[in-house]
DNA sequence: ACAGCGGATGTCAACGTTGACATATGTCAA
DNA sequence: TTGACATATGTCAACGTTGACATCCGCTGT
């Protein structure tokens, strides 16, 4: 900026006020100094200015635990669109699912004085240790999955009644032993709400539980080996629930590969090629990028001064029927 | 640092020395600063420490056309995992697509003043305002699609490469009519380098090429009518060749959606459930993770003084034989 | 006893920007 | 003419941090 006002002859503070449209400034110096800026390829620094005016940076930060995965993708694309409109540029961390790494962005964040925090929470992680940051107005918003050890705002799916819904579905079509193929570990809070859904879904039918139809998988092929477990029971179940978007597409995998298409399935999140498949996959449709405006006007709404008590903002899901989740059980 | 100074009753120099493990410190005199910082829950600021030490934003800029869009977003997956290994953060902005978009995000970029640039350019983008940046020794790289205007770094598929060899493979299974379904608009890079690779296919094998045999789309949907007008032709294709993931998509469904199990179909770029369609897909695939991987290397060894010229990164395609591609031609 | 040295800490200025306030010049009404 | 006022610009300090350099202390070797 400096060298912008010798360019001209005037002072720094000239330059600011031409570049800020603050206070008054002739017409032709402000030619000039538009004209210097332009031909010294000048940048305001914003660091600087933001430590001046001692705002906090421009940006919010989330960490998410896997970026290639489409449903987190989707998450933080509703989220940036939302943002944007306010200025305001995302700043993505990977957590990788491990809490350390979690702590370790959300430190970074807070060293660079994001203007908001939205954290889609590992299992293990605990975040008592932003307590600080909550009471000194900082906006927090959980994502997918709420926090650990702290009152925050959080955004979720509507987990335990949408299980509850695919699996009352199955049960609708007759089934009777229906296997449940979900995430490890079982501690994550998303597993575990799926998992209530479903044993809801068992009791609201008086059906009993089975220990021995719940098998996990963390990854697809894990889901697919988990699934291959259920198929090779001496008793095995009519039907699966698959408790995310991994373990549906693990359990699509493995009942095609055994080319076992009397199996019914019904998967937790929406899988593109859903439709295409054989029979077409009825899922719990899951609302990625409306979970992640919600986050976003949520933490706007912080922004803006809203200091109201935290709020658990609960996103439906919708159960959409295409085949899979309707064969009928055997007799 | 003044706080934690005071608290601890020694100058903010001190404070400084303890948290940066610079010049000697009093043992003594450490603990008590550590346990103030704790006490205080004094995090740094990074954005006056930066602008102290004249340092870039230890941040790397990516702007990326969709976050949703499971192909980008392991590319930014990549890139994350790569970058963070040097305790650089990533920052990620959405053009969707547009020129515009792309260039105020990479304005804020610059004005954070980021390490780096990374930019998959939208169909319509021009770099030549990054001439300033580049002669600056900012390191700038270009990934999937190169810049326009401007020489830089940058990191492609093997498009016209994967695209001639997935066409031949459908003409080596018989196939002389092949439909080429792609994006829109046609100017995109990937797009035109996919479209040349299918015609060297056709002329390496004594086809002639048949304009009406093109048709574009730019969304799932859009390539399903595409895909259907193709279809619907008088004398139509036997095989198609879909140009990337959303055509990928929007074939199978169409193909789906008619019950045409006779047309063979090759598509670019790998989608999660291929193996399990009917019949499973053959696909040119890309390597995102890869990409990424790579663009954050040449971006590293930038950043470690590389001052060789403008490279432009090949990564290769690999074509995974599943089932659609291996359709005999009728005759 | 004293210079010399290294350890522990302090002082000051500067990074680039902008708020608060001051100054200079011109305009206009009383 | 005078002062009140608006316009245009300048001066200075401060944001939080750290480099460069200074100071103070006790210890060592002679």
């Amino acid at each position: 900026m400096t060298d912008v006002a010798r360019e001209v002859g005037v002072t720094a503070k000239t330059v600011s006020r031409v570049l800020n449209d603050d206070g008054p400034v002739a017409v032709e110096t402000r030619e000039r100094v538009m004209e210097a800026v332009r031909k010294l390829g000048y940048q305001p620094n914003l660091m600087a200015r933001n430590m001046r005016v001692g705002a906090r940076d421009a940006a919010i930060g989330l960490v998410i635990p896997e970026m290639g995965n489409p449903f987190f993708g989707t998450v933080a694309g509703g989220i940036e669109s939302a943002v944007r409109a306010r200025g305001l540029t995302l700043i993505v961390g990977n957590s990788s699912e491990t809490a350390d790494l979690e702590q370790s962005l959300i430190a970074t964040f807070l060293a660079r004085r994001v203007s908001a925090l939205m954290v889609v929470p590992s299992a293990t992680s605990d975040h008592r240790h932003l307590r600080n940051e909550r009471v000194a107005g900082l906006p927090i918003v959980f994502l997918d999955r709420p926090a650990v050890g702290l009152t925050a705002d959080s955004v979720v799916s509507a987990n335990r009644e949408g299980a509850r819904a695919g699996v009352a579905h199955l049960i609708a079509h007759g089934h009777r032993r229906i296997g449940f193929v979900g995430d490890v570990p079982a501690a994550l809070y998303t597993r575990r709400e799926r998992f209530q859904g479903y044993r809801d879904a068992l009791e609201d039918a008086g059906l009993s539980f089975d220990r021995g139809l719940v098998e996990t998988g963390h990854d697809q092929e894990a889901a697919a080996r988990a699934t291959m477990r259920l198929l090779a029971l001496g008793d095995p179940p009519t039907a699966l629930f698959a408790g995310n978007n991994l373990a549906s597409t693990g359990a699509v995998v493995a009942l095609s590969r055994a080319r076992r298409r009397d199996v019914a399935l019904v998967g937790f999140d929406d899988l593109p090629l859903a439709e295409c498949l054989d029979p077409p996959l009825t899922v719990v449709a899951q609302d990625p990028a409306r979970m992640g405006a919600a986050a976003a006007e949520q933490v706007l709404a912080r922004l803006d001064g809203d200091r109201s008590k935290a709020r658990r903002t609960l996103v439906p899901t919708r159960l959409v029927v295409r085949g899979s989740g309707e064969l009928p059980a055997p007799r």
